[in-house]
RNA sequence: UGGGGUAUCGCCAAGCGGUAAGGCAUCAGCUUUUGGUGCUGACAUUCGGGGGUUCGAAUCCCUCUACCCCAUCCA
């Protein structure tokens, strides 16, 4: 299990404490229209993952309710990357396209109780009549029709009597809703079409969010979820499974943001753009972020689920660095792959002094992974070394072969640079070496010569070519537009690489690291013995790389904007009147004055507990700050509490029998159950502890607890005040007097 | 413009009135026969801005700002 709570787990967590629900149900509804794409792993990731760690289960269902864009291609896609990711729906593979007859039932239910009815209004006509965002919408006459008539004409829309587009099935809900998603969403529409599992049963078909919602009830899901877009639709999820008294448990709908990952694009429109653009070689080109694409480039599933669970859950849009998704498959691969040697740009030297041929015996991990394996490397006498590997005039800092330095083949012996050969260009062609007989790797190496750095080799006569596909990323761009922003350098082949020997010959595995450039992966598709092909999975961290590249200039850091307030709505008459009467009269200070005048609830509200207890500063910080959050979302009738115990409670501060601190719990507690203040703080013992004689022997005891934070607290860190306050206040439940606690600790603290 | 959301380090992200978690990235140092890995350390006096309430505010209240979603017979 994740060890970080995110907050649907929260979520799930408080409805299985609750007994909401016995077992958590989620699922996974996509529509197969599509091929899935990193994104979807994340959702695949959060549903299956919570119905994991919960023990419930989650379902995988084809959301199939537009026959006119789905194909069982993308049913197998779907299938494919769930199981990839290591998944299992059991028996769970659902279609809402099972549930059209039950979804069906519900409707004609709908319409029998005047809920739904058949309108005819055209396509343009309904986008009229449904208003604008800030204008309210008006309802089709078609509204009016009996539920006779409208029974007659659903059943003939199911029969096929009409065209598409004649008419369509619509909740009667509010033509002027706020919210635009309830101004009579359509139920269900005519498709004279084959759908690609039902056949021709149907000319209807439900749209999504008559669908979705039952098609979660029908499964028994507890916790149906999806992402942000989706949050108006909730209203009417809830609208349908309410309107149908459906019985508990039934579904909520929960929404998370969508993943988006820079310098690629996520939408289902773009991909298909590119693919069908031919900008990339299939829907799994390996630079694509396709479940397939990454599968072809060699990503593990491991490190895809592992970085849908560093990037956690949350409801703010985001865009994640692609350096986060690379860091989880180095980390993984790092941990399980073989090392072997390869050389991309072939740079020939000839040792001189070397004759005849060996096999060295190399393991294929490192010290630092501890597996077992190992294959034996052919060296002789002309090798083939990484062309950047040698610099004639080497920058500062430079650890590899050079004319005045040595540099070891890895695994094999120490050689140094004698002669240049270059050709007419001026382009370097060979290196004459010596090798040092007695610096063979290993504790072999009796030759005292220090070397800065090992390269990778291979043996002239034994290396194998290969062909290796490099991969950057596909736009240039950090947030692509479009195709204008495609990567021109995002591919590079190279045909003509060379590898050691074993990798074709042994196989000890389909991934590798090519050490020091990276890890590659035969490819699943292009890759045969003879002419073997490697997709770059990914490349090793390079910092020396980083650092002879462009020294980039550091963005200064700007110089923080300057927020210009907006303006703030002017006062009315009256608004102003009690402002002033606040302000003066009262003695408020404006702010709180400001918002009192500004909300007649609240004015109402801080008369009225006036008239109780006059203390009119203390009241009104309590009714601008605790009242006000009460009544954000209801009316003054339907408080709990009214405004006398409001100020009684004020009393009790005032009096000092509670602290501050306690009247918000009280005031809490009051405003669930309306029960009398006085009588809360009987009940539970809330009056304020004041005796520095109670108080001292706690914040001794504490002191003593945290060596640490009273070093550090002596040493300036004087915010840990705070901390230990925190701490007395715990241990006594609250009660102790804050003010009194303060004191006496700064001065327990300051004291030895 | 009405409604619904969201703002915490360069990028993700915990936090729910009492010491600003963690990961990525970055920068140092050590280790290293991969300029990889590993280890150690540095990296938010401050949580979109401004006020207010409180002994104490990222957390509660007011207000402003920015961004996202909604006016498909798509999902």
């Amino acid at each position: 299990m994740s060890k970080k709570k995110d907050f649907l787990r929260t979520v799930v967590e408080n409805d299985l404490q609750s007994g909401k629900y016995k077992e958590i149900v989620t699922r996974f509804p996509p529509e197969p229209n599509g091929f899935p794409h990193i994104g979807h792993a994340k959702s695949i990731s959060i549903n299956f993952g919570i119905a994991r760690d919960y023990h419930g289960h989650c379902n995988l269902r084809m959301d199939d309710t537009n026959p006119t864009k789905e194909d069982t291609k993308y049913v197998a896609a779907l299938e494919n990357a769930v199981k990839w990711l290591g998944f299992d729906w059991g028996e769970d593979l659902y279609f809402t396209s099972d549930y059209f007859s039950q979804i069906h039932a519900y409707a004609i239910k709908l319409i029998k109780m005047g809920k739904a009815y058949v309108d005819s209004l055209t396509e343009e006509q309904i986008r009229e009549y449904r208003g604008t965002v800030t204008e309210a919408g008006k309802r089709s006459k078609y509204a009016n029709r009996t539920v006779e008539e409208n029974l007659d004409l659903f059943e003939r829309m199911k029969n096929g009597e009409f065209s598409d587009g004649e008419h369509v099935l619509r909740a009667k809900i509010d033509m002027s809703a706020a919210n635009m998603k309830m101004r009579d969403p359509l139920l269900y529409r005519i498709r004279n079409v084959n759908h690609f599992r039902a056949g021709n049963e149907w000319a209807i078909y439900p749209m999504y969010d008559f669908a979705h919602c039952l098609s979660d009830y029908i499964e028994g899901v507890s916790h149906s979820i999806c992402t942000l877009e989706f949050e108006n639709n909730r209203d009417i999820y809830n609208w349908v499974l309410d309107t149908l008294e459906l019985q508990p448990p039934r579904p909520y709908q929960y929404e998370f943001a969508r993943l988006n990952i820079n310098y690629t694009v996520m939408s289902k429109r773009k991909l298909l753009e590119l693919v069908e653009g031919n900008y990339v070689s299939g829907w799994d080109d390996p630079r694509l972020p396709t479940i397939a694409g990454y599968k072809r480039r060699g990503y593990t599933p491991e490190s895809i689920l592992t970085f849908c669970d560093q990037i956690g859950i949350a409801k703010a849009n985001s865009m994640v660095d692609v350096a986060q998704l690379e860091f989880c498959i180095r980390d993984d691969l790092n941990k399980k792959v073989p090392r072997v040697m390869c050389v991309l740009d072939p740079l020939k030297v000839t040792i001189e002094n070397y004759e005849g041929f060996e096999e060295i015996d190399a393991p294929y991990y490192p010290h630092d992974v501890p597996k077992d394996g190992s294959r034996k490397l052919p060296f002789s006498k002309e090798i083939f070394i990484q062309r950047d590997d040698f610099e004639e005039n080497p920058p500062k800092g430079y650890f590899r072969l050079t004319p005045n330095q040595a540099v070891r083949l890895r695994h094999a012996y120490i050689i140094s640079c004698k002669e240049i050969i270059k050709d007419e260009n001026g382009k370097i062609i060979e290196i004459k070496a010596e090798y040092y007989p007695d610096s063979k790797s290993g504790s072999a190496d009796t030759s005292g010569v220090k070397v800065k750095s090992a390269i990778q080799w291979v043996s002239a006569t034994d290396a194998k070519e290969v062909e290796i596909r490099l991969y950057d990323r596909l736009f240039k761009n950090e947030i692509p537009e479009g195709i204008e922003d495609l990567n021109p350098d995002s591919l590079k082949i190279i045909k003509n690489a060379l590898v050691e020997p074993a990798i074709v010959k042994e196989k000890p595995d389909e991934r590798f690291q090519f050490e020091r450039i990276g890890y590659f992966y035969t490819d699943p598709i292009d890759y045969s013995d003879d002419t073997p092909v490697f997709n770059q999975i990914v490349g090793l961290k390079d910092s020396w790389g980083k650092k002879t590249k462009e020294k980039k200039v550091q963005p200064k850091a700007q110089a923080k904007q300057v927020q210009i307030d907006g303006e703030v709505v002017a006062m009315s008459k009256e608004e102003e009147a009690l402002f002033d009467k606040y302000t003066k009269e009262l003695q408020l200070n404006s702010e709180v004055a400001n918002t009192l005048a500004r909300d007649k609830k609240l004015s109402d509200f801080f008369e009225e507990a006036l008239m109780e207890y006059n203390n009119p500063v203390n009241i009104a910080n309590i009714v601008t700050n605790e009242v006000a959050r009460e009544l954000k979302q209801k009316e003054l009738t339907d408080l709990k509490f009214i405004p006398q115990q409001v100020a009684q409670l004020v009393k009790m501060i005032d009096d000092e029998t509670i602290s501050t601190k306690i009247a918000k719990d009280v005031f809490e507690t009051m405003s669930k159950s309306g029960e009398e203040p006085k009588q809360i703080v009987d009940s539970r013992g809330l009056l304020q502890i004041s005796d520095p004689d109670i108080i001292a022997p706690i914040i001794e005891d504490i002191i003593v607890k945290n060596p640490d934070n009273v070093e550090k607290f002596r040493a300036g860190n004087k915010k840990l005040l705070g901390f230990f306050v925190g701490q007395v206040l715990k241990e006594t439940g609250g009660k102790a007097n804050p003010k009194v606690v303060n004191e006496l600790v700064a001065k327990k603290l300051s004291e030895k």
